[in-house]
DNA sequence: CGTTTTTTGTTTGAGGTCAAATTAATTCCA
DNA sequence: TGGAATTAATTTGACCTCAAACAAAAAACG
């Protein structure tokens, strides 16, 4: 089956980087299948609810930022570990927009390290390697991070003409 | 709101590696849907294009070990790709399970280095870090990939005793 | 006051992702 | 030869993801 399916041909640097970047990304999600199948819980709910175990109270949007995540994502994400009792929603007095989270005791017996999730791979493989070589390998990531989200803030004129360009929605 | 969002408390070395993952992860993501605007090919679609136009002919099997995909992630990618005339399959005379894929007439016109698409940006990044501190950087991405994807084989009997476990599918 | 603007969070839509289950074709081997 | 493994790709199911569009509440301001 096209042999050993090794490097075979270089696609450049370029490309073999993204590669990498790539493997993180399903390396990831694979893992979080995993975590669904063995603790319960996917990769991005479990760090929702161990950082909700260390900010009670914290609001949904204020979480959001911490976990880098969408407020529409987190929305989903909350939704799941509401339903499965784990959290709970709490509409802010002060503020009746703001949504206030907690664990409940259900939540809380599920807020500790456990083997086998990102958490613990990671730690176990940053122990592995000496932090001066974890330092800038951190800060390449943050810099090629950063460029991914930065928004080209010129992007206005122009228009996808070919293939689809991705009609307006008109909410039907 | 909450002040000025910053780091604000830390939470944990590893933790805020994780993070780093997850804004490499969504920076990936969001960029890929910009994409999808401005050329009409989201990250995913255009890596398999510029591959594709390098290796004529290369099988689905090969290519989703290439893009580290899920075979069965591939096939919707190239779904989307064929259904909008960028890519043929065809099916192997020799081995009929196979699929042959090639790039079309108007696949070829978008294999072009493009800017504002995750080449791109990969690549003016690298270009302003000097080479000996991306390679370190490159290993310990490969190692934290490693670790994640690596299946822990022992994984057999225990079951997920709480919330939910996950049914075993059982096809209704 | 009442209207406009801003802020918070949710809904909707299109894609991406993996794993398990299926289908089809090939190879193994008794 | 013919059934049993194996291999290639697809289908199905549940989740994650972003962005755009909304809805609701609060703040600004006239």
């Amino acid at each position: 089956m096209d042999a050993a399916e090794g490097p075979a041909k270089p696609l450049g640097k370029v490309l073999d980087f993204m590669r990498l970047i790539w493997a993180l990304d399903h390396g990831l999600q694979s893992l979080s299948k995993r975590m669904q199948a063995s603790i319960g819980l996917t990769g991005p709910q479990r760090v929702a609810l161990r950082v909700l175990g260390r900010r009670p109270g914290i609001s949904a949007g204020t979480l959001a930022n911490v976990l880098r995540l969408h407020p529409s994502t987190l929305t989903g994400i909350l939704h799941r570990l509401e339903r499965r009792g784990l959290v709970r929603r709490t509409r802010d007095p002060e503020d009746r927009r703001r949504v206030r989270l907690a664990l409940t005791a259900r939540g809380r017996q599920l807020d500790v390290p456990t083997p086998g999730t990102v958490e613990a791979v990671v730690k176990r493989v940053l122990a592995g390697i000496p932090a001066e070589r974890v330092r800038p390998a951190a800060e390449v990531l943050a810099a090629v991070a950063a460029a991914l989200l930065e928004k080209p803030a010129s992007a206005r004129h122009q228009r996808a003409p070919g293939p689809k360009g991705r009609a307006p929605v008109t909410r039907r």
